[in-house]
DNA sequence: CGAAAGCGTGATGATGCATAACGAACACGA
DNA sequence: TCGTGTTCGTTATGCATCATCACGCTTTCG
């Protein structure tokens, strides 16, 4: 790993995160997913066939811009659940979803990226890096259960019930789960991260500007601590 | 009122909703949402100017596109829920759900269209069909509520506090409430849909497709019920 | 120093959006 | 029945973007 780079790579290396970050600029200034090259080679002074020496084609830098927006939020949500105790559950719950909140409010582009819809034109390789980084985003999450659980504070969920299918996804797709979080808090989990989602969804793309700004991080904690409390994780 | 068109008048509604059909054809077929001109008059026999007598432009024929995808889905919501009995509250939020995400999951580009991000090259009109149908979906929902709470049986929700300006914002924008529905059950209101929408997109964008149709359905009706129990709705 | 690799530009072709000008088909009144 | 004007669809044109090619300049390194 000594990262040896001559001076060409280096040059390159930079060129390459210049790409991305204009790319993402623009993105931002015209609150669209739509990069035209054009755009990006006028921005860093260059001629559009000038990118294609970095990038095959638009569809290779969005998959590169893609999963650099997955990393972003990983680690933005790690960074922000590492900054709590390990043993304060709620307060890590609490904040890694205010992280995925905000991350997804000062970026939306790139959070549409990521969990909307695919961008017109581009295909998602299979296998990518969009399930890659769910199992990230679900790793985080089941490591919060699975420290609850050791701590003996993860209670049952709201919801008991768990039909066999869904156990048997748990065993099988999970199995880091092992036996200390039962089947039930494994679907409580999933709902968990369905609710700040969709909360999230809802802000970022609008559907709550008729509310005041205040009123809507209210109603974001809110809906966190309903989540938890739900799910058997202890909040206050 | 009386409808009575002329056979142009006729003729010419039957080429728009012609094209409408066309473009969510082209949609779904090629799994997004954007709309080449030139594959519409194609797949119709015509040429692409031909369209411009019907649409003046491409962003004339989406706005048209979110509206009626925004009745759609409402149609769909509202027929599922009053095929319940009126007082069965958790039936009819089950049902409801339920056509919230079979229509997502059967038309995920018109879904993405009316509540995700913009599309590429098309701004939003102010004012226009997105607060309006939002504002459908909530009184789909507050009905629900309402009715719960003359009949007795909205309990409290999970989560008890409610921030001012959260409180503010329930009696000022949503004065149907009354005094039936409080705070707390309008706060918790919000998180139900939340929830259905978080679980939904998860679940139309793919990030479900790791498990089974079963598990995904299970864990649908189980986030629903969880859900409505976190909110003080009656479930079973 | 000289060869090779990397980098950027201009020229070119393909596709899609949008407008303008022209011609065909239809409904309507005389 | 027959003009007449509206509606509709076509061909032709201009413009912007994506993508590729061939060529020249700069940097790197033996």
């Amino acid at each position: 790993m000594t990262a040896t780079l001559t001076r060409r790579e280096r040059q390159r290396a930079a060129t390459v995160e210049e790409i991305r970050e204009v790319a993402r600029g623009l993105m931002r200034e015209q609150g669209t997913t739509d990069v035209r090259f054009t755009d990006i080679a006028k921005e860093m002074g260059m001629t559009p066939p000038a990118l294609y020496r970095y990038y095959a084609d638009r569809d290779a830098l969005l998959t590169d811009l893609i999963a650099e927006a997955y990393s972003e939020l990983g680690r933005e949500v790690a960074q922000a659940r590492e900054e709590r105790d390990p043993d304060d559950i709620g307060g890590r719950w609490i904040a890694a979803g205010t992280a995925y909140r905000d991350w997804a409010r000062r970026e939306p582009q790139q959070f549409a990226l990521i969990l909307g819809m695919p961008v017109p034109g581009y295909v998602a390789p299979q296998e990518g890096p969009t399930t890659e980084a769910a199992k990230d985003a679900m790793s985080q999450l089941s490591a919060l259960f699975i420290r609850a659980a050791e701590l003996g504070v993860l209670k049952e969920p709201l919801v008991r019930e768990v039909s066999d299918e869904m156990a048997a996804c748990a065993v099988d797709k999970h199995p880091e789960l092992g036996d200390l979080v039962p089947p039930e808090s494994f679907q409580a989990m999933i709902q968990t991260w369905a609710t700040l989602h969709g909360i999230t969804c809802l802000d970022a793309y609008g559907q709550f500007d008729w509310m005041t700004d205040e009123a809507r991080d209210a109603l974001f904690v809110s809906t966190l601590k309903t989540a938890a409390l739900a799910a058997g994780i202890p909040i206050d």
